[in-house]
DNA sequence: CAGGATCCCGCGGGATACTG
DNA sequence: CAGTATCCCGCGGGATCCTG
């Protein structure tokens, strides 16, 4: 993928932004309550410390989520995704249920 | 990314579907109207054949587009990802355009 | 407990050339 | 035009060990 192309439409920054299987899920755990980094481990079971690591990262420069004294709540910007979370959610109960 | 894991998850499901920067584009093409493989391409400027063919490829197994003599249109359970898309255009326009 | 640092492997995906 | 076939490289991401 080439982050210099598409960038005027806004659809393909999104999609870049979601393009792995972690980042949603952790934006909804957040979404729901403010959690700590080893709760964020312990929801994702499968997902590893680096891993983890550099997607709050990344949600961080983002302005989607931020930290305070080793909490993670979400941002006024990340709440916003909140619309697409439940879409995907009622998609997913529908599809692949 | 364990694919075993998450299973009874119907989010991490949609989020593993979607979780590339291309799938969403393509759909959200096909979506618009019927298209043909360089139609896609032209689209979609910066992909490559190979990648385009193993996307579309994955789609057509999923059930969510559909191919007849050389144009592609999406299904019933592809349109459902509507919703999806409208809601991320409409975080994109307020966010990132 | 909350990460950082390293090592290393797999595969996603680009480039290019070829075929029906 | 609509793909298929190879070749090859980068980096995403797991495992493991270390640190404040």
């Amino acid at each position: 993928m080439n982050k210099s192309k598409h960038s005027k439409c806004p659809i393909a920054k999104v999609a870049l932004l979601l393009s792995d299987p972690w980042t949603m899920l952790i934006i909804r755990d957040i979404l729901n309550k403010k959690m700590r980094f080893g709760d964020l481990e312990s929801s994702l079971e499968s997902i590893s410390t680096r891993t983890l690591t550099k997607k709050i990262k990344q949600l961080e420069l983002e302005g989607i989520i931020e930290k305070t004294e080793h909490y993670y709540t979400i941002t006024k910007k990340g709440s916003g995704l909140n619309t697409i979370i439940k879409s995907m959610s009622k998609y997913g109960q529908k599809y692949y249920k």
